[in-house]
DNA sequence: TTTCTCATGTAAGCAGTTACATGATTTC
DNA sequence: GAAATCATGTAACTGCTTACATGAGAAA
């Protein structure tokens, strides 16, 4: 597989060097445990694993029936699906395409009031202090529960990560606010002198 | 145009917004100046434009053969665009999906020797510093140029975003790789204790 | 004269979401 | 017996990038 394939597929082949599991368990797991920097649809992930099986880096574990309930597909990684991983993980990340509507409707929005993205700003700040409480919560669960596992050091890293990022987009959130408030008062305060004006106009006529 | 729409569409509209544009103008715009939050291919834009002006929301402009070369298509937003436009904007922004490539690797990286993963903080850090100059460069740029232009508060909010976070990645990337380094003495320490150990085995047998 | 920038567009294809179809088992 | 959860999959659609085709004028 070359490196330069979609990230999917060794998001797949990651969760599966943990250990074995079924696509239901994969969205399970990707949503519980990276949700909070990646995700996959069922539409991708059944169609990958088969993928992933043709190319021999996992494998289709039999006699999985588990709890008894509809036919659980149960994937292990193989020997060449760990190299291919390894590979993966050395090459550097590719650069993702930032693009916020948040930014895109700031940006333009001198054409409506600024109370309109002000709600948009206080939304986005009620969201992020959500992520900083949750990767707070999670940092201090997974500590409890694996606080030997060798991977914990970097799950913490990728949770250290969001909880930076939170921190400055709440800052930001709060400088734009008070910027906002200024701006508006700024035009109410024009508008008042407009009106003004035009009385006095119609006053001397 | 229903507001569940693309946000290209928008984005197009809100360059539009500001000044008549061909395809090509929009992209050197939003290269140049939204590029940081946001992206626009040849591909999308082209289409995009014929949709808009099938709808109404643009026209195109007649008689711009410009500066003489091939044929430029200018084309001006409409009373109903901005209309679209300003609704459009009321409306809360998507939330985007997240997907950092960089975390799902660092996720997974019990793999591989902590330093491939240093040297893809290390490459996110310096990536973060020069945009950090940029968006610095930028505010002072367009402060000077657009001292009195009504939109100068929001394009500097936007470019803030940019600021603050990037601030905040730089302090997570000096973190990580304080983190990794440790990380790195503790494997190689464990690596000698086993030497140490197999040697003396060995001088013992 | 060749190359670069300006300029517009189309086609192919990938990646990804959403909706849909199906059906078993567990829980209320 | 109804609803929720477990579980797998497909099809349609959207969004977006990339590659390609074309051609003019400017610069080297």
């Amino acid at each position: 597989m070359k490196s330069g394939e979609s990230a999917s597929k060794f998001a797949l082949l990651g969760v599966l060097s943990l250990k074995p599991a079924s696509g239901y368990d994969i969205k399970q797991f990707v949503q519980g445990s990276i949700g909070h920097f990646w995700s996959e649809s069922y539409g991708r992930i059944y169609p990958l694993l088969k993928e992933l099986a043709d190319e021999g880096l996992i494998v289709q574990q039999r006699g999985t029936k588990a709890s008894g309930r509809s036919e659980r597909q149960v994937y292990a990684i193989t020997v060449a699906g760990e190299m291919a991983l390894r590979q993966w993980l050395e090459h550097s990340p590719r650069n993702e395409s930032p693009r916020s509507e948040l930014l895109l409707k700031l940006f333009f929005c001198d054409h409506v009031a600024p109370e309109a993205s002000a709600q948009h700003v206080r939304e986005k700040k009620q969201l992020e202090e959500k992520h900083i409480a949750i990767y707070e919560q999670t940092a201090r669960h997974i500590q409890q529960r694996y606080p030997a596992h060798p991977g914990l050091p970097y799950w913490l890293m990728t949770l250290n990560f969001g909880r930076h990022r939170s921190q400055a987009l709440v800052a930001w959130c709060d400088e734009t606010l008070a910027t906002l408030s200024q701006l508006e008062k700024k035009q109410a305060k024009e508008k008042t002198k407009a009106k003004t004006k035009a009385k006095t106009k119609r006053g001397t006529v």
